[in-house]
RNA sequence: GGGCCAGUAGCUCAGUUGGUAAGAGCGUCCGCCUGAUAAGCGGGAGGUCUGAGGUUCAAAUCCUCAUUGGCCCA
């Protein structure tokens, strides 16, 4: 006998999946799993970290449903899966919430109020939502190790981080650079992008056109004369909307297969794009007077020509300050950046600006400060003195240019320009000293390996990521700020040319002679520690910068166990992860620090393998072999995850993105409080493709509720009652599987062929699909089908085979369904498996379904093509029979004598006969008749198979289609029958089989059809007396069951009946008195009465047609 | 400015390697069932598959362009 699940699962969804985590953490579910998995092979899930500081919201629900969802079904396909939690604790947006709490507004507030009491509050701050994200992960069934977290800001994890950039360093990957970033000269700090946004203002800028004489042009093209006389002594045209940049002008640039055109103006000529002329010169230089322009076209030249010749500069000025070496300064280069849409074609190189920064290191120029990190000049440049802020020398240099015949055009614009959010002033875009990883020197290795992970979504591998491979620069690690992983870079102070990056505290130690002895390494007690240069004696210090928080969290598969430190064993098994899930949004961040980590360590760190040990221990060799989804997947891999599915965002129900600031965020625990974590879970998973962004509708989760979850929790409900009053139990005999009837077989076959798909579709990391079928199963074919079609088994005991059957496929199917929508629906799926299964424990640590392995309930041999085949047209008859009843006004419980049934197409194998009696007792109907053929009575229409056809008729299709429309009955009746037919199209002869033409139904003569596509079916419409009596006597039925539940009595009890009505009534009853009798349990046969009136316990009812009936019943002495 | 994703019924979404009746749920209108019952089921209406070209015997599906929205990067 099975426990009834009772309403409380539909009515407080929220109580009863607390029952269920009460239950989990009485059982400590989370060990349990592994201590089911101890020997399997492992599942590596990485858990990619929150920034715990900020409330999780309902968009988190998606992604962390997801990652679950995957973890739980490899636990129940028999894996071990840890699953380690994990926190992102350093980096800008702690800092910046601390300082809003505190009050601060620059990094000279911070260093005031203390970099030591800062990064103390921040470490505080980090945890203040760490509750609320825990409470929220386990609330929704996120399983997830909390106990064992890791987290970023922790000795050991920073120890990790700083031995892989030991590692960098020791290959000569880590090195000091600059990196232009958006910079306040008064707060002389930079600025993240996300600080850049919040300041926009729209200021007039000025707008220049500048020129650069070319100089020595005949001695530097004395190969190509020709060119030489058409450049000699012409002057490049730039473009500037930052005239206070052009002291510190590096070079020219141009795009390399762009036409440049030379002209010809009052004696002067220029370089330029043709296109662009119009916004240096007015209509006037272009009109014709006396047969020429002012302005002449002399001749044109591809940017490569003018690549490395030299030109004067702007301003003759000197003590600018060198920033980055190198042998060449204001010549011409080329570069793809440059753009014909707006300028001239050629660009004005300064070192404030991030291409112009790359170029100038690409091709060896010198580059020069003209303005420092105040912003301000740092030298006199013309008349504009050292000291000028560089927003107001703007005027003063263009002046200056005028008056020296270098600036051609002058105007003012309009746009917005960044300020800083905290002062107002305008920001300057500079280069800040910086450490960088060069990750460049592996970029085609990282392209190489990531070819080999399986992306869910491929487009997402190849396009975004690959792309963004591809194009890699330089990763830009250091940060100038506080409360993050100290660089561990220190530089010596007589020759910064010297300096060493530390891999580990002991080597720390050791070189500083000793550490604290409660050693924390962030700041400032790190920025204390002093070492010996070994090379000139001299005292070495760290560098003042942090680290890039995407290397702290991309450096997780090693730091999260202390490697290679401690756990060395562990990491090599856990590395690398066989499935990670993020947002879309994480692509450039976590994923790719992750991958670009893992090949630097797996592929180009030689050294470190090469000697198989560390520190006199053996070193685990880490990489791993790859899943193999086609033959010619490569084995070897040096990534950090092999599988990877990345969802899109949440969106709200008007498809508007979440935001605090629109106030349309979705509280997740009101979510869940109302509808349950069940549904809210399958709703995001069954929502659409996981890589689509979706929306949000509460309304939409409580349909899933209802519809899904509702609807298996029912099924199960309508099994335990009826295990109950029948005495069932799952332990009673079961008729063996093809001995059981085949509405039974066909749901077993069904079952079967969805636990394969869903089996690949998750292995796939494809889970709307698998939530698809499985809602189909559910909802369509269990409940609305097989249930349906098999009540009366359930109860009725004359055929107790046919009742053991009944009961055993029912639990089977029950029992492989819930185990299928375990990952999804934990909640539901374990309150049901404890109710079938209640010596088994878990269903997370049970198997999930799979054809290849006898022992978890569904076998290949359940799987039956012809059965399912053959079902397809009896429901569509199903449909289409209740149609007809309606439009002709005849309820179903009238019996009608007759259903003719035609389908023009059936699959080879399929038995069309086969659910008949399903469908009479369906349709209410006393006889079906199969119609083979093309009979008179239907009309018909032919048309050709088209995918059969279509590849061997070609051109000729529309031909063969025509001339198959018009074949006679005959013919088409041989075809149907297994004859051929040969038809002439397009000059080609065509033999036709019976599979080569469909036949539609059009129309039925003489009788109430409807058809649809290839089911055609027809309903005799005459009401004979017998017919008529039949009908009445199951209105009698249906009125003393329903007074029968009103009267409060159980399914089960046996009844005293007495009956009282019109004539036509009386006889009906007469006519079926057993039938009455036993479908409403009657104790005896009814007991006819004249004329009772409403008297004496007789309740009245109206029948069709104005018929009386009156119905007085008891409960009868004994149940049966 | 570059890259990626998406546009199918009023709404949320399916739609397999192109194969010729475009599907489901919700909503709406109508009806049914009742030994799962304050649950359930069915039927009807509703679509120029964003637009324009192209490839093909055949396009929601493949290609190009445009357009709208989203995300990432500059």
């Amino acid at each position: 006998m099975l426990q009834s699940l009772g309403r409380e699962f539909l009515e407080q969804p929220d109580a009863f999946e607390r029952e269920i985590l009460a239950l989990w953490e009485r059982e400590n579910h989370l060990q349990a799993t592994l201590d089911a998995r101890r020997d399997a092979s492992p599942f590596v899930f990485y858990e990619g970290p929150p920034t715990a500081n900020g409330r999780p919201g309902i968009h988190h629900v998606l992604s962390r449903t997801l990652k679950d969802a995957v973890c739980r079904f490899w636990t129940m396909r028999g894996r071990r899966v840890l699953r380690k939690a994990g926190w992102d604790t350093h980096g800008l947006p702690v800092e910046l919430e601390v300082e809003k709490k505190l009050g601060l507004s620059s990094k000279a507030d911070i260093e005031r109020y203390g970099i030591a009491r800062f990064n103390a509050a921040c470490r505080e701050s980090v945890f203040t939502y760490k509750e609320d994200w825990e409470q929220l992960s386990q609330r929704i069934g996120f399983l997830l190790d909390y106990q064992h977290p890791y987290v970023t800001y922790h000795a050991d994890y920073i120890e990790s981080v700083w031995f892989l950039l030991s590692r960098y360093a020791a290959n000569g990957l880590l090195y000091r650079g600059y990196k232009v970033l958006p910079w306040c000269g008064r707060c002389g700090t930079g600025l993240s992008s996300h600080e850049v946004a919040q300041g926009y203002a729209d200021i007039d800028d000025p707008s220049v056109h500048v020129t650069f004489p070319l100089r020595g042009v005949r001695d530097n093209l004395s190969a190509r004369p020709e060119l030489a006389e058409l450049l000699d002594g012409a002057e490049l045209v730039a473009w500037t909307t930052t005239p206070w940049t052009l002291p510190s002008n590096l070079a020219a640039c141009v795009h390399p297969a762009f036409e440049y055109v030379v002209l010809s103006i009052d004696g002067r000529k220029f370089v330029m794009l043709e296109a662009r002329t119009g916004d240096v010169w007015g209509h006037e230089f272009f009109e014709v007077v006396n047969g020429v322009t002012r302005i002449q076209v002399l001749g044109s030249v591809k940017g490569t020509d003018l690549v490395g010749l030299s030109y004067q500069p702007l301003f003759d000025v000197a003590g600018l300050r060198e920033i980055w070496p190198g042998p060449r300064r204001h010549v011409v280069v080329a570069d793809e950046f440059v753009s014909a849409e707006e300028g001239t074609g050629v660009v004005h190189l300064a070192p404030y600006g991030a291409d112009d920064f790359r170029i100038a290191q690409r091709d060896g120029i010198s580059v020069r400060l003209a303005v420092g990190e105040d912003g301000r000049l740092l030298v006199d440049v013309g008349e504009v003195k050292a000291g000028t802020f560089f927003k107001d020398a703007d005027k003063a240099l263009s002046r200056d240019l005028k008056q020296r015949g270098r600036l051609l055009k002058q105007s003012q614009y309009r746009h917005s320009y960044p300020h800083c959010w905290r002062c107002d002033t305008p920001l300057l875009y500079f280069p800040a000293p910086a450490w960088f990883l060069r990750t460049t020197d592996y970029r085609d290795r990282m392209v190489e390996e990531n070819r080999k992970i399986y992306w869910a979504h491929p487009e997402m591998g190849s396009g975004r990521f690959g792309e963004w491979l591809e194009n890699n620069v330089d990763w830009a690690l250091s940060r100038d700020r506080y409360w993050g992983t100290p660089l561990p870079v220190w530089v010596c102070e007589r020759d910064p040319e010297h300096w060493d990056c530390i891999g580990s505290f002991t080597e720390l130690r050791e070189r500083c002679g000793g550490l604290p002895a409660d050693f924390d390494p962030h700041r400032p007690g790190v920025d204390a520690l002093a070492m010996p240069c070994l090379r000139c004696g001299g005292t070495m210090r760290r560098v003042a910068q942090v680290v890039d928080v995407w290397f702290d969290s991309g450096s997780m598969p090693y730091a999260q166990y202390h490697w290679p430190f401690e756990h060395r064993e562990l990491v090599a098994e856990q590395f690398p992860a066989d499935y990670v899930c993020e947002g879309l949004d994480q692509t450039r961040g976590w994923f790719y620090s992750l991958h670009s980590i893992a090949v630097f360590l797996t592929s180009v760190d030689q050294d470190l393998w090469r000697s198989g040990e560390l520190e006199g221990q053996p070193l685990p060799r880490l990489g791993g072999n790859l899943p193999r989804y086609a033959p010619d997947d490569p084995p070897e891999f040096c990534g950090a995850f092999k599988r990877i599915l990345v969802n899109g965002l949440l969106l709200d129900e008007k498809g508007q993105k979440m935001s605090k600031r629109l106030g349309n965020t979705v509280d997740p625990w009101k979510a869940i409080g109302a509808h349950g974590a069940d549904a809210v879970r399958w709703s995001l998973v069954g929502g659409g493709a996981p890589h689509q962004s979706k929306r949000y509708s509460g309304a939409g989760v409580e349909e899933t509720r209802r519809r899904v979850l509702g609807t298996l929790a029912s099924c199960y409900d309508f099994l335990a009652l009826y295990s109950r009053t029948e005495g069932w139990t799952p332990a009673a005999p079961r008729p063996p599987r093809p001995e059981r009837p085949k509405l039974d077989r066909w749901i077993l076959s069904r079952t079967a062929e969805t636990a394969s798909q869903c089996l690949t579709a998750w292995e796939k990391l494809d889970p709307s699909v698998a939530v698809h079928a499985l809602e189909r199963l559910i909802v369509e074919e269990l409940s609305n089908w097989y249930v349906r079609r098999s009540r009366r088994r359930f109860w009725s005991q004359e055929k107790p085979e046919d009742q053991a059957a009944a009961f055993a496929t029912l639990y089977e199917v029950l029992h492989a369904i819930v185990r299928m929508s375990a990952p999804i629906a934990p909640f539901l799926s374990e309150g049901l498996w404890r109710r079938l299964e209640p010596d088994q424990g878990s269903v997370h640590v049970a198997d999930f379904p799979d054809l290849a392995s006898a022992a978890s309930g569904v076998h290949a041999r359940d799987l039956d093509a012809a059965l399912e085949a053959s079902m397809e047209p009896i429901l569509t008859a199903a449909s289409l029979g209740r149609a007809v009843r309606e439009r002709i006004g005849v309820r179903v419980r009238q019996p009608l004598q007759k259903l003719l049934i035609h389908v023009a197409r059936v699959g080879a194998e399929a038995n069309p006969r086969a659910f008949l009696t399903e469908l009479k007792e369906e349709l209410n109907v006393k006889e079906v008749e199969w119609v083979v053929g093309v009979p008179d009575f239907f009309q018909v229409r032919a048309k050709p198979n088209y995918p059969r056809l279509g590849q061997r008729a070609g051109k000729d299709m529309k031909a063969l289609a025509a001339a198959i429309a018009a074949l006679d009955r005959e013919t088409l009746f041989r075809l149907q029958a297994g004859g051929r037919a040969e038809l002439r199209a397009g000059g080609n002869v065509y033999a036709l089989e019976g599979e080569d033409v469909l036949v539609e139904t059009l129309n039925v003569r003489g009788l109430e059809a409807a058809s649809d596509g290839m089911v055609t079916i027809a309903l005799s419409t005459e009401l004979t007396p017998e017919l008529r009596a039949e009908g009445l006597a199951r209105e009698v039925v249906n009125r003393i069951q329903t007074q029968r539940k009103e009267s409060g009595l159980d399914v089960s009890d046996r009844i005293r009946l007495r009956l009282s009505g019109s004539a036509v009534v009386r006889a009906a009853v007469a006519a079926h008195a057993d039938w009455i009798g036993d479908e409403v349990l009657a104790a005896a046969p009814p007991q006819w009465v004249e004329a009772a009136g409403g008297a004496d316990g007789f309740r009245e009812w109206e029948l069709p047609g104005g018929e009386r009936l009156s119905v007085a019943l008891e409960r009868a002495a004994a149940s049966r």
